[in-house]
RNA sequence: GCGAAAGUGGCGAAACUGGUAGACGCCCUGGACUUAGGAUCCAGUGCCUUCGGGCGUGGGGGUUCAACUCCCCCCUUUCGCACCA
């Protein structure tokens, strides 16, 4: 190794790093525009909460997106890399309370502290597209579109049975409820009845499920069968009961015709009008339905919950026996889903054989299975399987698929019933009685009902003067604002004082990017442009809500001629999560770090001396005490080892697990990198290789930086970014050797070209992931074009062919040699030359050979009987 | 319960179409060089071994000349949904 010069500088990630980001931002090499003859490239990444600060999170999904961005930049498209705040919400209100300060000046203050922080990353976003959705156009525009939608029919208000969240006071929709608990506030969710307004995102249900199934190769399975469940499309009956002595019927949905035989009693929901009748002269029943209503919600509760239930004394006639069974109010039928009433078969169905156990009533077994005879008397559970069809009368011994069809249409034709579709997905609610989100731009008159705010009126601005409690709507309070006059009649009125949910900011933010001056929602030409999105990266928890509503958003936007595609995002990457070890005291809890000490093998409590226990990793969560602060590692070494360390640790769509010696190896590596360019760029000039070296040791280096330019590409191409690294990290230990040999002053030609190729490869190939460093070294390297705007490298298909090959000999599938042949050396020869292979003579004594295996470039097995 | 993903050294992970299991990095061990300041460089590093080799990808079977990879059964973990008729 050559002594350090002195007169060699050092790598100094932060000078480099305010250096490079300022030539950037100065150049505007990453802006985007839709006159640039190139192809476009939309690349996406979910805009951040301006909390106060980013975390691991933001990192390392913004990290993945710049790295695509920079990559597809480098192979010659023209990318749209944009970045934007999602800053409505009730942190911002609840802050304002704290800090006795307005929600939108907290809010602006974040943005600027994580504009800055952002900006330290390095990240090549087109800052001119920048917004934050609180701002009063993108407000306007989002009003506008809200009306355009209430035009075609998709807008509604009604009375509804809401999850009232008592801590948030404000209401969530069904994807905002976890485990009955709301999904920011943890409050377990109350049942409450309020008008609402809704966005009909059934209508498309169909839709949305088909789309899915273009989407297959380009979003992750998991997301996409959980939009299929969560659309929970499902194919059945609907007919109706007669019930004795009474006028109404009692229309019940079936997924299971074939099973109509076995009907022995039929549920209601404890909010089904028949309930209600029967309860109103009868306590009882009253009373019960009261109980099913208190009910929790939560997991734990449904799965403690008996099956229960109240006979209402009224008797429903069987459509096709006449037969007349009991109608029980129970209290496991959902009012939302179907008719909030069903037909009970306890012999096929789990749920009405506990019902029928626990009330002692019948169970007749019409399906029966192949090879077994069910007996009622015997069944411990019900079947549920596939069978034929028995005490059915004119459809016994049909199985169950050829019965659901014939059984089907038989009502069809008598007009008993119809085949139906039904669907789990229920309209959007996006109603919220708080303050900080865009207000619903209706008005209420009391003569003309609702009317809409004409668009030449709007925006309806938030009023700054509020007095925020944390209690209730402050708009509801406010002393002028909701007062108006009804733009039909002229007569007083009052405006909507609902705010939207804060889900259909964010469910047209990627439109809005592509044209954010435009003095209208949407410039249709600049958003055909872009769209759709070609790669869109964020994290697995939007898998339902907002990747569901932007769908559904950008489909409606769509039929009101604003956007010509029907899907918004080609391709989805969900990135892991960042997790950490944790730190646990019997005394204080979860400990920082810096709240332990080390002593030997033991790890202690420096509050209490207790030992603190080592718990596996989890998310990074500050309540887990086990947070990295992204501002520390950036400040110490620089975004770009930052960058690299997330990228290495693991492949992007796998959670990473933070560890402080790997963020280390990240660093060393960078230093390696950054000695072995400056000892080639300070080599005489040769300039880079292009031919093959005549030295045959060269012409294998020569090898192995074309070989890494086919990997790295390979590798980024798939989304497999920490196996490029590891490629590039090979040719950079391949290189060391030469270094000292090329620093001599006799020193071949060949090898300083062979050098300089290697070294301006390796600079190239880091780039997207490391850019600041990369571009300081490509200056080294004596390039005056910064190297973002350069091109992504294309292995010599000459300098890939390998001369030798070193191939595997097996005997019986099991490695006992290796042979380096010649590239061009023919079966027979190399099937003789393993024959005579010294180390192979033992194992071939005295046994023959069955067959030889020949896979060519690869090994060659020898099969001994 | 239903659906999806995953299980590989002390650790994070590789292995692309069935063809050298453990690349690359961390940790650790030895050595070189050293007064500089988060060092650097070289070598070793799956387990066992009588040094011939044997055993190894959650467990058990199977297909194949050859299985981390394909098939069957089972176990475990994570995530999502959850009385959806």
């Amino acid at each position: 190794m050559s002594p350090q010069d002195p007169t060699r500088e050092k790598y100094n990630p932060q000078a480099i790093e305010a250096k490079w980001q300022a030539f950037w931002e100065q150049d505007q090499s990453f802006r985007a525009t839709e006159t640039d003859p190139r192809e476009k490239y939309y690349l996406l990444v979910m805009f951040p909460y301006p909390s106060g600060r980013i975390h691991m999170g933001h990192v390392r999904n913004y990290t993945i997106g710049d790295l695509i961005a920079r990559y597809q930049r480098l192979r010659g498209y023209n990318v749209l890399h944009p970045m934007g705040w999602d800053a409505f919400g009730m942190p911002a209100e609840n802050a304002a309370i704290q800090k006795n300060t307005h929600p939108r000046a907290w809010t602006y203050s974040n943005i600027d502290t994580m504009r800055r922080e952002l900006q330290s990353m390095g990240l090549s976003y087109d800052w001119q597209r920048e917004f934050a959705t609180c701002n009063p156009d993108y407000a306007h525009w989002e009003q506008e579109l809200f009306l355009k939608l209430y035009e075609k029919g998709l807008v509604y208000r009604k009375l509804s049975q809401v999850n009232w969240d008592p801590v948030d006071q404000t209401v969530l929709a069904n994807e905002q409820v976890i485990d009955g608990k709301g999904w920011r506030s943890g409050a377990a969710v109350e049942r409450k009845e309020l008008s609402q307004w809704f966005l009909r995102i059934t209508a498309y249900a169909d839709e949305l499920l088909e789309g899915l199934r273009q989407l297959e190769g380009g979003w992750p399975e998991t997301v996409r069968s959980m939009q299929t469940h969560w659309i929970g499309k499902s194919q059945g009956l609907e007919f109706a009961f007669a019930i004795e002595g009474l006028e109404e019927t009692l229309p019940v949905y079936t997924t299971r015709p074939d099973t109509l035989m076995g009907v022995t009693f039929c549920s209601i929901a404890a909010e089904h009008p028949l309930a209600k009748r029967v309860a109103a002269d009868n306590p009882a029943a009253q009373r019960f339905i009261q109980a099913c209503q208190t009910a929790g919600t939560s997991e734990e509760a449904i799965e403690r919950l008996e099956k229960r239930g109240f006979d209402t004394g009224l008797q429903a006639i069987h459509p096709l026996s006449g037969a007349r069974v009991p109608i029980f109010i129970a209290n496991f039928v959902l009012m939302g889903y179907g008719t909030g009433a069903v037909m009970a078969v306890p012999a096929h169905d789990q749920r009405d054989f506990e019902f029928a156990k626990r009330y002692q009533l019948p169970i007749r077994v019409v399906i029966q299975p192949d090879g077994e005879l069910l007996d009622p008397l015997q069944m411990g559970a019900a079947y549920t399987g596939p069978g034929r069809l028995c005490h059915s009368g004119i459809f016994d011994g049909l199985d169950t698929e050829s019965a659901k069809q014939k059984i089907m249409a038989h009502f069809s034709q008598q007009g008993l019933g119809k085949t139906t579709v039904q669907y789990r997905l229920r309209d959007w609610g996006i109603s919220r009685q708080r303050y900080w989100g865009n207000p619903i731009p209706i008005i209420h008159c009391p003569a003309c009902g609702l009317v809409p705010v004409p668009v030449d009126q709007l925006p309806v601005p938030l009023p700054e003067d509020v007095t925020l409690t944390g209690n209730g709507n402050p708009l509801v309070r406010h002393p002028s604002w909701k007062e108006c006059l009804c733009p039909r009649c002229g007569q007083a009125a009052q405006r909507e004082t609902d705010t939207m949910d804060t889900f259909t900011e964010s469910s047209w933010y990627f439109l809005r990017y592509c044209c954010p001056d435009f003095a209208a929602p949407l410039d249709p030409a600049r958003v055909n442009h872009w769209m759709p999105v070609d790669q869109y990266v964020g994290g697995i928890e939007h898998a339902v809500l907002h990747l569901l509503y932007a769908r559904f958003f950008h489909k409606a936007l769509r039929d009101c001629g604003l956007v010509a595609c029907d899907e918004p995002f080609t391709r989805l990457l969900t990135q892991g999560m960042v997790r950490k070890d944790t730190l646990r005291c019997p005394e204080h809890g979860w400990r920082y770090p810096e709240e332990v000490s080390q002593q030997g093998e033991g790890l202690y409590c420096t509050a209490c001396a207790a030992p603190v226990t080592v718990g596996r990793n989890e998310k990074m969560s500050k309540s887990k005490h086990n947070v990295v602060d992204p501002n520390d590692i950036i400040q110490g070494y620089g975004a770009d080892t930052a960058r690299l360390f997330m990228l290495f640790a693991a492949p992007p769509e796998q959670d990473l697990e933070w560890n402080d010696s790997g963020v280390d190896g990240a660093w060393r590596f960078l230093n390696r990198l950054w000695r072995m360019v400056q000892e080639i760029a300070a080599l005489p000039f040769q300039p880079p290789a292009c031919r093959m070296p005549a030295d045959p040791a060269l012409r294998m280096l020569r090898c192995k930086t074309h070989e890494t330019m086919d990997k790295v590409s390979r590798d980024v191409q798939r989304y497999q970014f920490n196996t490029g690294i590891s490629a590039v990290m090979e040719l950079v230990n391949a290189a060391n050797e030469w270094l000292a040999p090329a620093a001599r002053p006799d020193a071949p030609a060949e090898l300083l070209a062979v050098l300089r190729e290697l070294a301006e490869t390796a600079v190239v190939l880091l780039n997207p992931y490391v850019p600041h460093i990369t571009e300081e070294l490509w200056r080294h390297l004596g390039h005056h074009q910064p190297l973002c705007r350069h091109r992504w490298p294309q292995a010599d298909p000459e300098a890939l062919q390998r001369e030798e090959i070193t191939l595997v000999v097996q005997i019986n599938g099991k490695l006992r040699a290796r042979l380096t042949v010649a590239r061009e050396a023919t079966q027979a020869a190399i099937e003789a030359a393993a024959l005579a292979e010294p180390a192979l003579q033992p194992h071939l004594a005295g046994r023959t050979i069955q067959k030889m295996v020949w896979v060519p470039g690869r090994l060659l097995n020898i099969v001994l009987r």
